[in-house]
DNA sequence: CGCGATTTGTGCACGTCTTCACAAGCGCCT
DNA sequence: AGGCGCTTGTGAAGACGTGCACAAATCGCG
């Protein structure tokens, strides 16, 4: 087929390669893919199938080959891929070639867990920077890292140069930081805070929210109660009425 | 148009009233509806626009709209949302009107942050169990709850009826731990361990997991990085960004 | 060297999600 | 009563994501 020109990691320095514009699905997989080619590589596997990968990765095959498509074509038919080359594939589209650098605002009881977390390193992570604005925690040592005062921020984005920050504070204070860390210079935000964060043009959001992972799953447990304690009917089984109303309408296709 | 009779959560109990099937997409976001609504309320108002209300949970307002309309016509025109209402009709949606129980397994550095997280209480869950399989951490008390140990699941199980289980153990234990969470009749957990979970059909598995939104992050520092380090190829200069994004947030720009 | 077994890469069809745009409905004011 | 401005609810269109199914490519072996 049309050759790929996918420029690709390769040691070649220099000029800046273009990136493949990737789906956003397909970019929120690849983490997931490189995770289990580690998993591979460490257990010894030198290739692996996008069956065998996909597996490991606990998706589904065929989307697999589509998102390294968007790589590029690094498999080989009848062979299938070099786990230490998609790799190295991967993490450099991801951009982790380089150790990112990240900024933790908010070392209270997550912050600390977060702190203490050996999962950034391993990952391409390197935490830089632990803030508070508490005057009792600055100065306090975690992990080879002593906490200094959110308002040192400007110091440290001049000692090094952040990439990630992330927001542990509660959410009345996440706002005002996620201003803090734009001013800075900051693009890209991991925020835990329970709250929207308005940012401008160019910066990158992601929250993680227990309590709406939470608020999904009791979703589910209340269909799957609701569905079980309907005597089996037929096929349709949702036609039990509420209180007194017309069962009337609503286009969706209920039952099979 | 044609009237909707969606049961809704009146007062009225009894019968197992139908769940309209939402899109899952729709169920991500209703937990973000239902903060702002808490929030609106908490501030006063009685009444919110879809407009209003949309700007408060940082989505677009058709959206917002179109979801709601899932669970039924709740709004007035020309008027705008019941927010006591609709908080009623989002909770009982999302089966937060009985508290659900959740056991929490490893109570370690983030699991201790989690046992210590007053979010779980203000957002319709409570902790019920908190285990661990280190001897030396059974029996310790955090927050009035004391850690017992994880093969005591089975007796808690049969004290508590459990709607979810946390995963909080190394990503070599949590297999294991979903197993035994499995056994005694979870049917949702969250796992935070780094690892792809097998469980039988049925039970939901959501995860998080704090490298994968960093790298998710680096990706697009990455991009935006290898595009501003190109000459300005045509006028658009910030156009790059599609529209929508996948279930999993991202949250790109709000506010001005 | 040719053949069959294997596995990738992808065209295509289908389902889901998003967004626009607007008619229908509601309250209020005159 | 009637009209006006505001807001909801939704049809339709398009963007996006998924998964099947298969041709093309590669390897190993006889
Ligand atoms: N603890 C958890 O398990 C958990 C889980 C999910 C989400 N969260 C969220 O994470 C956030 C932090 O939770 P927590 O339990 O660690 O709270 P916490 O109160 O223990 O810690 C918050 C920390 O932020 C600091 N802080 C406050 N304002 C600040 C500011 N303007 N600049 C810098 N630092 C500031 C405080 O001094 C404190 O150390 C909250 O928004 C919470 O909702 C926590
Ligand atoms: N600490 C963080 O900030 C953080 C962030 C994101 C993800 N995670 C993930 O969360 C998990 C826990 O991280 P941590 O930092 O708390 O680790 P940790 O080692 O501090 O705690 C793990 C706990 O699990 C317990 N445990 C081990 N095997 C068990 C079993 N079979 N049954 C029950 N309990 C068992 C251990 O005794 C320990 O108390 C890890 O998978 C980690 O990758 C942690």
């Amino acid at each position: 087929m049309s050759q790929h020109r996918h420029p690709g990691a390769p040691g070649r320095a220099g000029a800046v390669p273009t990136l493949p514009d990737l789906p956003e699905a397909t970019v929120a997989r690849l983490p997931e893919y490189l995770r289990a080619l580690h998993n591979l590589a460490d257990a010894g596997h030198e290739t692996v199938s996008s069956e065998g990968l996909s597996a490991a990765a606990g998706v589904n095959s065929a989307k697999l080959r589509k998102d390294l498509s968007h790589l590029g074509s690094y498999g080989t038919r009848g062979v299938g891929y070099d786990v230490a080359l998609l790799i190295e594939q991967i993490e450099y589209v991801l951009g982790l070639t380089q150790r990112r650098a990240v900024a933790l605002v908010g070392v209270g009881n997550l912050g600390h867990a977060l702190a203490g977390y050996d999962g950034f390193a391993s990952r391409g992570f390197r935490i830089a920077a632990l803030l508070d604005a508490d005057p009792s925690r600055v100065g306090e040592e975690i992990n080879g890292l002593v906490v200094r005062h959110v308002d040192d921020l400007p110091t440290v984005a001049a000692e090094e140069s952040l990439a990630i920050g992330v927001i542990a504070t509660p959410a009345a204070a996440a706002q005002q930081v996620a201003d803090q860390l734009v001013a800075v210079g900051v693009t890209s935000i991991l925020n835990f805070a329970p709250c929207v964060l308005s940012v401008p043009e160019g910066v990158d959001v992601r929250k993680v929210d227990l309590a709406i992972e939470l608020q999904i799953l009791s979703f589910h447990e209340h269909r799957k109660a609701s569905l079980t304690a309907l005597p089996a009917t037929g096929g349709t089984a949702l036609t039990a009425l509420p209180g007194g109303f017309a069962a009337t309408d609503t286009q969706e296709a209920i039952g099979t």
